[in-house]
DNA sequence: TAGATTGTTAATCGATTAACAATC
DNA sequence: TAGATTGTTAATCGATTAACAATC
């Protein structure tokens, strides 16, 4: 949509999670002044084969130079392009618990673009109270502060009692995606989208990989599974 | 391990994920009383084949009867056991900041036998400081504390910069599944598991989700993938 | 028995890897 | 030129799905 390259079909969900580490990694290079990188030592650093690399880069045009490497500033603008991150995310949060009130205060949020402009709560005790720069919001309030704002995004911090409701309403008032993390399944029409992050899930993942394969047989498994 | 079923060889993560999920459904259904449910409803509900929900199922043993469906009450157990939920673990969590604190709080863990027995920080300021039913340690407590609660998880959430430093002293005392909410790729031996949890990327996959299949051409993506 | 639903096989689909000619 | 490294093809691997005989 911008750069001369650029040509990204319909990347898998695997391949643009693999996109995200890249650019973090290629971050961390240009900072530390690196001026190129080979995709065997993009590939060493993730635990992947250079083949994957390549092949990932690859899919977002010609950007590497053979017997030279990939430059790292080049890179990082296409990266951050395809991913989204060259615009800024107005972001509603729905829920003024305890994990929400953390993400408030997250900075890795802002730092990609992504920016909280407004925190709901169906509890009436949590309504008005001041929480840093933001102040609670009723539900009621949600259609129309989507609108002054154009989100397209929102973060789900509810019970899981009340999430698909929650969702529902989302959907309602023209949110595309939704960051849930409660614990259930939700129903979204097409055209809408659901990452879930399910924090005891993880763990139970975790729990598997010790008690199963607790002996030396296994190798790091690092986050893109 | 204890049932007449099971024979669970290895099992994929992605695999695992979903046991989780039919888990999460199975005891919905039992406290409403379902007697039996069958492989196209548990599919439904979490928008995959009803194929794949018995050839995951039927990696566990013989648990579905036909002509019938299967019996949420059986189930349940086996996917606990499975999943190594009929255990108690306890873990470690490392730093105190707002994430960690969110995190004392949540009963989530403690509701599928994942107990938190101690909470360190590297900050000095911070440690003696009282959380809840926690007190915040010192670092150098850690190899003790690990010892004596014979804990094999732990809960990394500090800030990226010292994460892989931590990790290497978690790996030291011998823990095996690090839960990593540092937006870094950990480096561990293997034997030792990692399963990271990157808000913020998870973000920037929902914003390429949103952006790229805008229209009404995707369907609903739900955690599994 | 007729109807429902399993477990499993074979076919399909998609993602990863190895290998190497092309390029700098 | 010799050495390094890409982009891409073909081979491999693994996961999902369709279909259906076996079972209750």
């Amino acid at each position: 949509m911008s750069s001369e390259h650029e040509k990204s079909g319909r990347l898998s969900l695997l391949t643009v999670n693999r996109l995200s580490l890249y650019l973090r990694r290629l971050e961390a290079l240009e900072a530390e002044g690196v001026e190129t990188v080979s995709s065997a030592q993009l590939a060493q650093h993730l635990g992947i084969t250079d083949a994957q690399v390549r092949k990932d880069l690859a899919a977002l045009g010609h950007l590497g130079y053979p017997g030279v490497g990939y430059y790292p500033r080049e890179l990082i603008g296409v990266l951050r392009e395809t991913l989204g991150l060259e615009s800024q995310w107005p972001v509603v949060l729905i829920g003024a618990g305890n994990l929400a009130r953390a993400l408030l205060k997250y900075r890795g949020f802002a730092r990609r673009g992504f920016h909280i402009v407004a925190v709901f709560d169906a509890d009436p005790a949590k309504v008005g109270e001041t929480l840093d720069q933001w102040t609670v919001e009723p539900m009621d309030r949600l259609a129309e502060r989507v609108a002054a704002h154009q989100a397209q995004l929102a973060i789900l911090a509810v019970p899981a009692a009340t999430a698909q409701a929650v969702a529902d309403v989302l959907v309602e008032c023209g949110i595309k995606g939704i960051l849930n993390f409660a614990p259930t399944v939700l129903r979204v029409p097409p055209g809408v989208h659901v990452v879930g992050v399910d924090l005891a899930m993880q763990l139970e993942q975790l729990a598997y990989l010790v008690r199963s394969r607790t002996a030396a047989d296994a190798h790091s498994d690092t986050l893109p599974e």
